[in-house]
Order: structure tokens, then sequence, then C-alpha cells
DNA sequence: TTGTACGCGTTATCAA
DNA sequence: TTGATAACGCGTACAA
């Protein structure tokens, strides 16, 4: 059974057909299409006409292959199920498509091999600019022959790295977290917390290394202290991973007065696992994750995080991706401000 | 200060240039590139030499231009950010990527005038084949003239719907939910419920039809029952739909035996709101969703509901694809089954 | 204002 | 096995 109608031979119509039917030249067509240049109205009123009757549809192939531009973006990400970068790929897919621009979305699972493919994919399709998430740009330490690829292809397209890359002149946009975290310590200290576990991460990762510096450094301000086994840093930045730092943490024996996760996924992980195991949030224990996603506000008690504001983060992508598209002055590197979110985790009700 | 490095004349190579560095004719490069004709090791070597040599990347645009093939997908769901469309895009993108394609994702938050731009945009760019998921296919009732469209672009490309709908011969994968609804009502009438109640939805949206009567019939069939005040399924499909509806619920006076959430959003908007309240679920109320979204084991209890297996789900949709793609016939609806999947929200320790 | 002709970078059809 | 040469569908100088 056939369902799909291209069986019949359906040629697509083109601007000759259409010049055709109003009886203009091609060009004409073009002309009234695109609004490059003034058209009688009378011809001009012809074609739309034409255009009207025969359904016509440009041929976006066409017109990329003669003005070299797509008007598509070329966006890669670890994990689209991360709600962090469907979040962030939500906005700016519809700010994109708002303003004429489609969108190729790849997962590269943070495999080097799958990103090099990737690059190499949305490269050939001639894709305006590309947005480089996650993988080896949060490597640590970071591979020097990982950003020479970059290079190698931010020469042929405009690239954007939403991480801080050291010693790379390709566009980044990164997160300051530091007054983030020293709100959240502060916060925590209010609570009474003298002691905090870091939960989530890989070493291998440099978010871990940035977030814990700062959790250390504000922590140690405040007065608070961490402990070696309280160390379980190197567990993923999954949920399941967040069950299972909390799992070896539970194991310690001693228990420290909050859990610091490293993200929100983490901290629903730990969050659930903790409960299973009796222990009250916040009364015997404070939670905190990080990057305000959807997690961290649907699980019970609500988890407080350092949010960032996804609107804003994509209005950010999209700015810098059109002034590397129109080779406009760009900062080489551009700062987000994730802010502090207190909810139910942290909050005790009787203090 | 200038970022991008395409400021500098950087023509990209092209087969001429190519055929230049290896001294053969540019339809010999497109034969060794391609392998779509023989040629002599000498020769083969030297093109590929010069290709290594040269970085070239062939322009995807004048191929397709030229072969009528884009090896491109669109795909078009209402939010990325919900887990159930991100789940399968994951999985349909990975499949995608390693059989050459790359996929076009955009957002139509589910207006219909979102849905046409979008389905233009796509077709214009001459993607091969289109996923169509969400927003006028689960339209209750579907809207003749919105299905009209799709047949006018069913015409110009294969598109796939992942909804049943009448009346069309466009392709479809849709979910048969009787058996795993039976299940779901034979399970909690084990538990000892009697009463239930339907919350989430939308009048105008089909899922809430088809679920609301597979469940009543399926409920009814073990002597369970509902009550009108019970009904709150006008509220939405979201965390916070589900919130609303279980504050509704909590001021119908009496309570039911059990809460059957419309999806697991729902429930988990349901689940926290109930709790928020003081009502311990499973022993207080029992708690179902439905999908088998990733809230559904985050949170705590854990959320029994009907899953689909979504890698299962995207290999049908990729396989659906290619048979559009390469015309080879196909059933005009495939059916996927989800199953029930038990979980804390409806077990109670002590019968 | 309008039309002609060429270029964009491939694939594909012919001869040779 | 190879190499000209013609599509593919559009933008755009250039000329009229």
């Amino acid at each position: 059974m056939r369902n799909h109608a291209a069986g019949s031979p359906h040629k697509a119509v083109t601007i000759y057909d259409i010049s055709r039917l109003a009886g203009v030249s091609p060009a004409t067509v073009s002309r009234v299409l695109s609004g490059s240049a003034r058209v009688s109205e009378a011809k001009r009123k012809a074609v739309l006409q034409a255009v009207q009757d025969s359904g016509f549809l440009p041929n976006a192939l066409a017109q990329s292959l003669a003005s070299s531009r797509t008007h598509t973006i070329g966006f890669l990400v670890p994990d689209i199920k991360n709600p962090y970068f469907s979040s962030i790929y939500y906005h700016v897919e519809i700010l994109a498509s708002q303003n004429g621009y489609a969108v190729l979305l790849a997962n590269s699972r943070g495999a080097f091999e799958n990103e090099s493919r990737i690059l190499q994919a949305l490269t050939g399709r001639r894709v305006d600019a590309i947005v480089f998430m996650g993988g080896r740009i949060d490597a640590f330490p970071c591979s020097a022959a990982g950003i020479a690829e970059l290079e190698k292809f931010n020469r042929m397209v405009p690239l954007l790295l939403t991480s801080r890359v050291e010693g790379t002149s390709i566009p980044q946009l990164c997160s300051r977290e530091d007054g983030a975290v020293l709100a959240l310590m502060r916060h925590l200290s209010e609570q009474g917390c003298r002691t905090f576990a870091i939960l989530g991460g890989a070493e291998d990762v440099s978010v871990l290394h940035r977030r814990r510096a700062l959790m250390l450094a504000c922590g140690c301000r405040f007065g608070m202290v961490t402990q070696p086994k309280w160390a379980l840093t190197d567990t993923g930045f999954s949920i399941e991973s967040g069950r299972q730092a909390a799992a070896q943490l539970l194991q310690c024996g001693e228990l420290p007065d909050a859990v610091c996760c490293i993200n929100d996924m983490v901290a629903a992980g730990a969050l659930q696992q903790l409960r299973s195991d009796g222990l009250q949030i916040p009364q015997d224990l404070l939670l905190t994750g990080f990057d305000g996603e959807v997690f961290s506000e649907v699980v019970d008690p609500g988890i407080t995080t350092a949010a960032f504001d996804y609107p804003d983060f994509a209005q950010r992508i999209f700015d810098l991706l059109m002034r590397g598209i129109h080779q406009e002055p760009c900062a080489p590197v551009t700062e987000l401000y994730p802010h502090l979110t207190i909810r139910g985790s942290t909050r005790r009700e009787a203090p």
C-alpha cells in the first residue's frame, strides 16, 4: 500500500513555472518574492497570483546554494532528554523560528567521535552557525586536540561554545556562579548548617571542579566545613547517580548538616534515596541542587537551587549567533548569572 | 573584535579544486566520493589524497539540489521540554544520525499557525520526511481543514503522524491503550480501590476522551465507579495543571480511593499538591499517571503508570520514515502498546 | 522597470 | 574507465 503520494509525478513548481504563468521573466519572480527590487504593480500581482494558484514553495536548497546562506542553525547537545538542554533549546528554537531560521538538533551523548561526526554533518549542510554544548568543552582537563578541531570548524562556520574554554578565541557563553554559590552557602549557614557534603559530578568534567571550589571557598567563609568521606563527587550527573551517591553517603555513619548536589538531577535522585532511608528533608538534612531544572520544583520538598533564567539564556545565545552570522563584533566571553532560588529542601519550619 | 575567521577569504573547497589537485575530471571526483561507479585505483587514491590535503567537505546543498534528497528529516513537536517528546526525539535522532540523516526540530507550541509555518519551512528546505506530533492531530474534534492541509503537504513530502487520525491515508503511529488501562484498573481494584477520580487533560484533546473512556469502561468492569465532581478533566497536561486539579479535588469534601491522572506530569503535580495538604500516598489515596515519563520515577513515591518503550517507539518511527522516503509499502496505522509499570503510588504496604 | 545570462557545487547522462 | 556537458532551482550583475 502506497500512502505517500510522491509516487505520482508531482514535479515541484519552480520560478520558471511561475514566470510562465505570470508572463514575466524568472528574475522578476525572484524579485517579487525576495523584494530585492522594485517591480511594477501589475506584474507583481500577476506573480503573486501565479504563486497562489500553483502552491509554489521556493526551493531553499537552490536559494542557499545561490546566496550561500541556509538560514539554518546547528545545535549540538549531549542529551536533549536532559531538561537543562531541552529548556535552552526550546527557547532558542522559538527565537530562531520567529526569525526565519530552522535548527538542526543533534545528540552527541558526550562522545568525542560523535561530536566530530556531527560537526562535519552540520558544516557539510552549510548551517549558518553552530551552538556547541557539553562534551569536550566541559572536559577537565580540556583536550587541546578537541579545541583545535573546534577552531578548524570555526574557520568554516561561526561557532558558539556554552562553556568557558581557555586559550581560544571562539565566542563563549558561560555561567558565572560565584555570586549564586555565595548566596547559597550564606543561606545554608543561616539555616544553622555547619557541615556539608558535595554529591555528584565527575572528576573529568570541569563544572565539578568549578562548583566544588566555589562551595568549599564560600562555605569556609561562613565557617562551614566538609570532610573527605563526604565528597562523593565522581558518580555522574544523572538522577540515578544521585541515588547512588546518597546511598554511599548514608553508609558514612556520620552525616553532614547539608548535602550540596552538583545539579538538580543529582539532587532529585539523592532526595529520593535519602527519604527512602527514612531521612526527613529538610528536618534531618538540608539539600541543594543547581541549574534550576524542572526537577527542582516537581519533587517534594522543592529543591533549593541556583537557577538560570532560561529565556534570557536563550536570548543571549541567539544574539551571539546573529552576531556571528553577520560577522559583527562580539565579546569573546559573555557571562550569565544564575540566581539563588530557595525552596523547601533548605527551609526549616521551626528555626 | 572579530572572533569568527570567516572574515578572511577562506573560500570553500569544491570538487573542481579537488579535480585540479588530483589531475582528474570533476565527474571522477564525484564518482570516487559517492562510489557510484568504478574508478581506477590510481585516480581513486589521487582523489582521496587531494580530499585529505585540502580538507574538502562536500556541499550538501549542491548534492541535494542535484540528487533531490537532503538526508534531512523534519520533526515537529509542541514542546521539546516535555519529556515525552524529548525522549522520543532523542532516540529517533540517534538512529537518524547513525544512518546519515540530520534532523530539523521545531516547537509548534500546539498552535495551528505555528504548525503551518513550520511545515512550510521544512518542506521548503526539502526535508526527506516529516514527523508530526501533537497539536492539530490530537485535537478533538479533529479539524478537517487541519487534516486537509496535512494531506497537501503529504503530497510534497512523506508525513508520519504520531496519533490516530480518522479519514486520512497519511501513515500513522498510534498507541493502543486498552490493554494497559485494563491492567491498570485491575491493579487498582486489587489494591482495594472502589472509587476513582480522573485528573487532567483538556476536552478539546482526543487523548482525554480516549483514556477517560477506557478508564471508565475498565473501571466499571471491576466494579469501580467515579463521580461527576471527581472529573477534573479540563485543566491541562502540565505539572501546574496537576496541582490545580488536585487542589480542586480536595475541595470536594469526599475523596475517591484513587486518582487517575491523564499523564505523568499531571500526576507529579497532583502528588505534590496532595502531599502538601497532608495526604499520604498511597495510604490515603492511590495515584496513577500515564506515559512512563521520567517524572513518574523521580518523585516519591514513584508513580504507577502505563509506560511506553521509548527506544522501540523511536525505532518504529524511524522505520516508517525510511519506508516513506523509499516509497515502500507500509501499514496505514501502526500500533504501540504501553505496559503497566507499578510503583509506590499504588502499592499499599499492609493490605 | 525588465529580461538575459551566468554562477552556485553537485549529480547524472552521454559519448568516447 | 573517463571526461565533457547538461540539469538541479535560484540570485544577481549586466544590459536593455
